[in-house]
DNA sequence: ATAGAGTGTCATGCG
DNA sequence: GGCGCATGACACTCT
């Protein structure tokens, strides 16, 4: 299905652009959003209606909105996901109604290019409503939302100089809010009222351009629409389009309808076409492919195809299903075959081809200014502002940029052939060179971490659903007395025998896990506990802690029956002389059952607990280990001991303090590394969020160069001389100004400034 | 028989 | 200097 799907898309782009060049107009658009369920599910692929339904995907897929497979919504809920997906593209990119105003440009006798329209020119005018789609409210509203996801694009280097005031980060940054990148802030933040009341905007604010247009002194077709110059100069090498070529030419530009996907920044235009033939040695610049170098690399797709995969194989070393959760694409080449035009997301432009002068531009062309040299064009500065800001615009950091190469891939059938990519000179090469190099870091992170996104996004799945871990199963306090209650049995018995207590560590500790925990706590729950019953040190968040042989001496005074009860923990030493003389002889054993069960104990008793029996202590080595020092020495001043006694006695309480210190420290080491081993999930979780908006951003960023490609092949295939003839494409190029309009210039011409926006990157490198 | 986990103990350092 | 605590190191037990 995916092949044929491809099959079909790739066919039908070649079909309807070789229609378009022998002009034939095809309105793909019709085809992609009418009622035809079946073809376009075959491009677009299955709606909800026909879909088999992936529930077990639908969690992670979709924006982790669950809902239950069972939900009898579950049909609503694919529509309103269908229209909140549309509803979601309108701020992506879009040029809703472009109006193209294609101006041709004669070459005077000084060198200059002089068009009819100082300011302006003539226009690809692709701008106007774009800056009314991120109007004020836009802005207000991306100001509030895109300061957090700024730093994120920053590091895509999808930034932008402020061009104009006007100019909302979201023009500049590629038309795309954090929404499109952040899942997690999409599922939260996605208010369709306020997404479709910004669409609703755009749609009134395009037909405003018209009056724009007019404002630019452009008449504009009472039917059409479309604007062209009020008087058209004459020349000598001027050729002009007839108006009738205009209107074919807007009708056959705007094939996708309206909401048209395009890229906030055009330069990336460039990158998108491929090139026919073009010098060497002309790269990052703003100028077309054909007349830029081909030497160029497009490292990027190939480096992001390397990181895929490698994320393909560690996905499938676990899952091979779940590799859609990230990617949503076929693991063949997610990015390089498998994008579709959005339906939703159609072109719809004005186009006006306008007369004009050939050859040397004006000096009102930023292009040729020296301005646009000392401007900054460092990274960010080679995109170009979609929306010129006004007419003065021209002194944008991006002037006029040539779109020769971009409209003439060097495969005339108009195949979107990925292998062009690498020949394309990267107008985006700022943005594209700092992607490439946190692609790199990415994959270094995947390689060297063995980092698999999979396991981070059932990890994230993980932490959604009960938001806690799932590590250790075991550190439910229920396991823990489950696990460790099972001899507690043995307390009670070895409390009725106070004189010979003990008891075995799983008692005491069982115990005390259900008594409260002592020790080290790093739980505010425990805490009231702790203080209410006297519980001293270390209280382990994980119940995985109380394993250990808890013994809580303060505990123990106040539940006289387990007064005795201590770690049970004892070496299963060699009797000592003093010990031997507490232990009943061998034949004591045979007496009954309860003395065997007190013989068992006595072996369970620690060394200190026989010491103290053998030195005849007479308090228990709980009050000596707990008692504080002062309550401690008042107790040895009642009592006449021998020095043995009392060096038993500190040694005892030297011994157990230092026993419940190292719990304590134990304890707090394990929580240590389960905070690390928290911490480290997060920052996995975060890593694979990451890789996946980069996922979407460049796939977003293919779907428009693939686009703008399309345009460029209709545009300039559909340009006419005043004979009728077509353009040569390695004579003439297409060029594209900072304020969105497009020339048509001369190769040569073209070359010469693609060699300029050549040197200014190199130049600010060093 | 062995490895590893758990525990107790000692030595040491610090406040 | 004594005391309590923390911790590394070691030994031992148990599974």
């Amino acid at each position: 299905m995916l092949s044929l799907k491809k099959y079909l898309t790739e066919g039908l782009l070649q079909f309807t652009i070789l229609l378009s060049l022998i002009g034939v107009r095809v309105d793909v658009d019709t085809y992609l959003t009418s009622q035809l369920p079946p073809l376009r599910e075959i491009i677009l692929g299955p709606s909800s209606a026909y879909t088999q339904t992936q529930f077990h995907n639908l969690r992670n897929t979709l924006d982790g909105y669950g809902i239950h497979p069972k939900s009898i919504d579950l049909d609503n809920y694919f529509t309103a996901r269908r229209l909140l997906s549309q509803v979601r593209a309108l701020d992506r990119f879009q040029v809703p109604t472009t109006e193209v105003n294609a101006w041709l440009v004669h070459r005077d006798p000084e060198g200059s290019v002089s068009g009819s329209q100082p300011s302006s020119g003539l226009a690809l005018e692709s701008s106007s409503g774009l800056q009314d789609v991120t109007g004020p409210d836009n802005g207000v509203r991306e100001s509030e939302t895109e300061q957090g996801f700024s730093e994120d694009l920053e590091d895509l280097g999808a930034v932008a100089p402020p061009v104009s005031g006007d100019l909302t980060k979201e023009d500049i940054d590629l038309g795309a809010g954090r929404e499109i990148f952040d899942y997690s802030h999409r599922q939260k933040e996605q208010d369709v009222d306020k997404e479709l009341q910004g669409g609703a905007e755009q749609e009134d604010t395009w037909p405003g351009e018209g009056a724009e247009a007019l404002a630019r002194n452009l008449l504009v077709d009472g039917e059409t629409g479309e604007s062209f110059p009020a008087q058209v100069p004459g020349g000598e090498d001027q050729t002009a389009l007839s108006l009738e070529e205009c209107l074919r030419l807007l009708e056959a530009t705007c094939p996708f309808g309206e909401n048209a996907e395009f890229p906030a920044d055009i330069s990336s235009i460039t990158e998108a076409v491929p090139s026919e033939s073009e010098p060497p040695g002309l790269q990052n610049n703003l100028l077309s492919p054909l007349l830029t170098g081909t030497e160029s690399p497009f490292d990027l797709e190939q480096q992001w195809q390397d990181l895929m995969s490698i994320m393909e194989m560690q996905a499938m070393e676990v899952n091979t299903s779940t590799s859609e959760i990230l990617y949503d694409a076929p693991p063949g080449d997610p990015l390089s075959t498998n994008y579709s035009l959005a339906p939703n997301t159609p072109i719809n432009q004005n186009v006006s081809l306008h007369q004009a002068s050939l050859g040397g531009c004006s000096q009102d062309f930023s292009l040729f200014s020296p301005e646009v040299e000392s401007l900054p064009v460092a990274g960010s500065s080679t995109l170009l502002p979609l929306v010129p800001s006004n007419s003065t615009s021209l002194n944008s950091t991006f002037g006029s940029t040539n779109l020769a190469g971009l409209f003439f891939p060097p495969q005339l059938n108009g195949t979107a052939n990925d292998t062009a990519g690498p020949e394309l000179p990267d107008p985006l090469g700022g943005l594209l060179d700092e992607a490439m190099l946190d692609e790199i870091s990415l994959m270094d992170l995947a390689i060297e971490e063995g980092f698999n996104p999979v396991q981070a996004s059932q990890l994230e799945e993980e932490f959604d659903s009960d938001s806690g871990l799932s590590l250790d199963s075991s550190h439910s306090p229920s396991s823990l007395s489950s696990s460790e209650g099972s001899s507690s049995s043995s307390s009670s018995s070895s409390s009725s025998s106070s004189s010979s207590s003990s008891s075995t560590s799983s008692s005491a500790s069982s115990s005390f896990s259900e008594e409260g925990a002592v020790g080290y706590s790093s739980d505010s729950e425990t805490l009231d506990l702790e203080e209410a019953e006297g519980a001293v040190g270390y209280q382990p968040e994980y119940s995985k802690f109380c394993r250990m042989s808890y013994q809580d001496p303060a505990q123990l005074s106040c539940l006289p029956y387990l007064e005795h009860v201590g770690h049970n923990h004892t070496y299963n030493m060699a009797p000592s002389a003093l010990d031997s003389a507490d232990l009943p002889p061998p034949s004591t054993l045979k007496k009954g059952s309860k003395e065997k069960q007190a013989d068992f104990l006595d072996k369970q008793m620690s060394r200190d607990e026989h010491r103290a029996r053998a030195m005849k202590i007479p308090f228990t080595n709980d009050k000596i280990i707990n008692l504080p020092v002062e309550e401690f020495n008042e107790l040895l001043s009642k009592y006449q001991l021998s020095e043995a006694q009392l060096s038993l006695i500190r040694d005892i309480r030297r011994r157990g303090k230092n026993k419940m210190a190292a719990q304590n420290c134990r304890k707090r080491k394990l929580d240590t590394i389960l905070n690390l081993e928290r911490d480290v999930e997060d920052l996995q979780r975060d890593k694979a969020r990451l890789l996946r908006e980069k996922v979407e951003f460049l796939r977003s960023l293919r779907q428009m160069k693939q686009k703008v490609q399309s345009l460029y092949q209709e545009v300039f295939g559909r340009l006419r001389d005043e004979n009728g003839r077509p353009y040569s494409p390695s004579q003439y190029a297409l060029q594209y100004a900072g304020d969105g309009s497009v020339l048509l210039i001369p190769r040569t011409l073209a070359d010469q400034q693609a060699r300029r926006q050549e040197r200014k990157p190199k130049d600010r490198r060093k």
